[in-house]
Parts: structure tokens; C-alpha cells; sequence
DNA sequence: CCAAAAGTGTTTCCAATACACCCATGC
DNA sequence: GCATGGGTGTATTGGAAACACTTTTGG
């Protein structure tokens, strides 16, 4: 979807359209964001959408979502997992398409400031304070909220999230930005540990006039179920 | 997918087709049964394979999964929603095709006989004992079970299972085939009356040489989230 | 009175919650 | 010595799990 430049000419035995569109979110600055292009032409030209492309008939789904992530937002190897497949009838006026919709998590460390002042039109959009979109990517957006808000609860998908080594503050901060509300920070760390979701890396940071913190990395950064909160 | 009859002509501009598979479960004799069609012609002659078809350029999925569910195993109005989509390169040697694949569930009242005679090529099939399937159905199928096992935890879908009326023993029973396990008699039904999931109908069935069970409804028929289990 | 399935309460245990103070550092 | 954020332990509570006997009916 999004900003692909193909016309559609249904043949015959025609077949809708299909495209991955990425939900790509990070957290930084203390919101939750989502990465949107802004489309240059057509009948949607100025208004902003997820970042997207048609499927080629050579490679699959999740080939085409790792491309699209790589082609258009400069991004590889980061969580990415299926979202939802996106097929009503009138949700693209120039013909009938379909969307599978992908679901992203970038590290706050690498938010792809290059790809960011490569195009003037791509930019990290507070998901609370979303532009017009087009298509339905703002319902899209919202499953993908879902989605992120219940995973971050029965797995250790927030290693996506965050960087390599990080301090327990800021993976809870992430939590709390995330979930919507704030979460005790003595419970917090005492079941983080105790599932052994992270590991200590032996390392601190110091910030500033204050007690150094020590930093941890994810035990595992592969997908996996726990239970975290 | 599945028994479709049309040929693949790929267009210049291709897309692939774009098919809906059903997952239909059903608990019936004690064990959960999934709805399976054999194939009649082509390459996959003879091999069982989901209920499905090619979406129409008019129809949203949803719509789609609704008329094939009537068209290809005579029910309507059930438990349905969106699983996965499943989109490999070579998941069809026919040619490249999409699969967004929808779960249904059924009444072990109504478990559609009719359609059963009408067709000498549709059966139920135990899960546990699948025949060779055409495609990736197989795990389709799987992908289906994993989501009825998490979802009747914290969903009220079970009455999607279960006839309008029904015994405490009768869907506790659903819930051990499905979870594979048994379950605590008081526990289950403490729980299940507590949370308001069901409520009786002040009905009883007698059955046999042993005392009469009573008879619930679910509260609620529409899809709620709810902590079963 | 026997067989067969329905129905019912209590105790135990663990995990989630709530909660307040000391620690290390820079200025 | 004070401001800043880092780090820790315990008591309470509520829900999950374990567990065995009585009830109603038909034959």
C-alpha cells in the first residue's frame, strides 16, 4: 500500500492487489512512536501512511515485509512478526487491495536518524497524536498498539525495544510508556529478575550527580513466551 | 486454495491470488474434529484439504470467509474470525497464491450432516490424526489449534462449541479435549460460575440410570474477553 | 440397595500487591 | 551536605490448586 507507484489495471481473472504495509514503533523521547512516509502523488498525495510496497511474485510475505523494512525505512534484522490481514473493499479508492500488515520494533539506540534526513517525508509520529492517514493505516496503527500492549506482557519481546545494554529504569520506563501507566518499581524489578528476562552485564553508567546505574542486557534475544507482568 | 477450479494465467502486472482457507472445528465424539474437503482434480487430486476459495473483487475477506463458509460446508452465522495469513513461495505448485486462513467453530449440535451426504468427499476429521493434506494446511490446521488452546482461556468463544444448552459436565468436557488435559471438577465449575460466563436455565436433562443435570446458557453469545482458566 | 453421574466447601499455597527507606555519586 | 536517581525487603492479600464426600435418579 502506502506510497507504491503502480496503476492498477485489473486483468480478467483478476486478483486484488497485494501489499505489506510496517508498523514500525520505537520508544523515544518518552513516547511511543510509529514511523510514517508521506505519499508524493496520487489521489493520496500529502497525506502520511505506514511504510509499504506490493509483493512480488518471487519471494513471500515475510521476505517481502524484511525488504520493504530494508528498502524504505533502512532497517534489518529486527523483530518483526505478522499482524493482520487488512481486506475490505473500499479501503484503497484507486481499486480493490489487499494489506498484510507487519508489526516492528526498532531499538531506541539506531531510530534510524540516516534514513530519517534522507527523505524529507518520512518522520516518527507520536502514536497519541497521529496526522491523517490514508487508506485505514490509523486502524492498522491501533492493532498494532494491541497487539505491542498485550505481547509485552507474556514475552520478552521488549528486547526489541531496547538496546543491547540498558538500565532497568529505562527498560520500566519503556513499560510504563507503552502500557499507559505507571508500574511499582520494587515488584517490577523483582519479577524481571526473577523470570530471568535480563542478565547483569557488569557494567555501569553514570548520569549526571547521581548513583550510577548498573546496566543489563536480555538473557535471550529471540522471541519467547514468559510471563513478565 | 483448496478445490478451486480456475487455472493460474498470470498477467503482466501479477499479483497472486488470493484465497480463504477455513479452519471449522467442532468437538464431536469426544474428540475436536476439524472440516476437510477432498480434492478432485488436478495435481492434488485426491489429497484432503481445507474449505476455501478465491476471494472476489467485490467481497472483503470477511465476506469472502462468510460465503465459503455457507457455499463449501453449509453453515452460517458461527464463531469466525481472521487467523493467519500464509503466503510462502511454494505453498502451491500451481502457482503462487496467498492464504488468509479464518478460524470457525460449530455447534456439536449442528454439525452439518447435511452437507456431510451431499458431499461424499467431506469429512471430520480428528485433529490428532490427520490424513496427507494438499498445501500447507497441515499447518494451517495447527496454527488453528494453537489459537482455540489460548483463546478459551481468556475468551468466552467456548459457546461457539456448544449447543444452546448444555451441562457444566458437558463443557468442561469441550475444554479437556481441546486443552488436552484434564481439569478439577469444583474448581471448573466454581470458576465458571463465578466469572457469570454461563447461567442456568432452570431446565434439566435426564440421561440414564443417574441424577438429572442441570442445564446453562452462556450469558453472553458475542465474543467477550473474560479469564476462563 | 446398587450403579452412575451430579453437585458441593474448605484448606493450602504461591504470586501479585502495596508500601518506605538507604545508597552512591556530582556538584 | 544536598540533590538526584539507583537500589532493596517485608507484610498482606486474593486467587489458584488440591482434595472427598453427599445427592439424585433408574434399574
Amino acid at each position: 500500500m502506502s506510497d507504491r507507484k503502480t496503476t492498477i489495471a485489473p486483468s480478467l481473472n483478476a486478483s486484488p492487489l497485494l501489499a505489506v504495509d510496517m508498523v514500525i514503533f520505537s520508544v523515544i523521547g518518552g513516547t511511543l512512536k510509529v514511523l510514517l512516509i508521506r505519499i508524493g502523488s496520487g489521489p493520496y498525495d500529502g497525506k502520511w501512511a505506514l511504510p509499504g510496497g506490493l509483493v512480488r511474485m518471487d519471494e513471500s510475505l515475510d521476505q517481502a515485509a524484511e525488504r520493504v523494512l530494508s528498502e524504505k525505512a533502512g532497517v534489518d534484522d529486527i523483530y518483526l512478526e505478522q499482524l493482520y490481514t487488512f481486506g475490505g473493499v473500499d479501503r484503497d479508492i484507486r481499486g480493490r487491495s489487499i494489506s498484510v500488515a507487519y508489526f516492528a520494533l526498532v531499538n531506541s539506540d539506531r531510530c534510524l536518524p540516516a534514513t530519517i534526513e534522507y527523505y524529507s517525508d518520512i518522520a516518527w509520529y507520536d502514536t497519541a497524536r497521529l496526522p491523517k492517514t490514508a487508506f485505514d493505516h490509523t486502524k492498522i496503527v491501533s492493532a498494532g498498539i494491541e497487539r505491542l500492549r498485550s505481547k509485552l506482557g507474556y514475552s520478552n519481546i521488549a528486547y526489541g525495544l531496547l538496546p543491547k545494554e540498558f538500565t532497568l529504569t529505562e527498560l520500566q520506563t519503556a513499560y510504563e510508556i507503552i502500557l499507559g501507566h505507571e508500574l511499582d518499581k520494587r515488584n517490577f524489578r523483582k519479577k524481571i529478575q526473577d523470570i530471568g528476562l535480563v542478565k547483569e552485564s557488569g557494567k555501569v553508567r553514570k548520569s549526571g550527580q547521581s548513583r550510577p546505574a548498573r546496566l543489563y542486557s536480555f538473557t535471550e534475544r529471540k522471541p519467547r513466551m514468559v510471563d513478565v507482568l
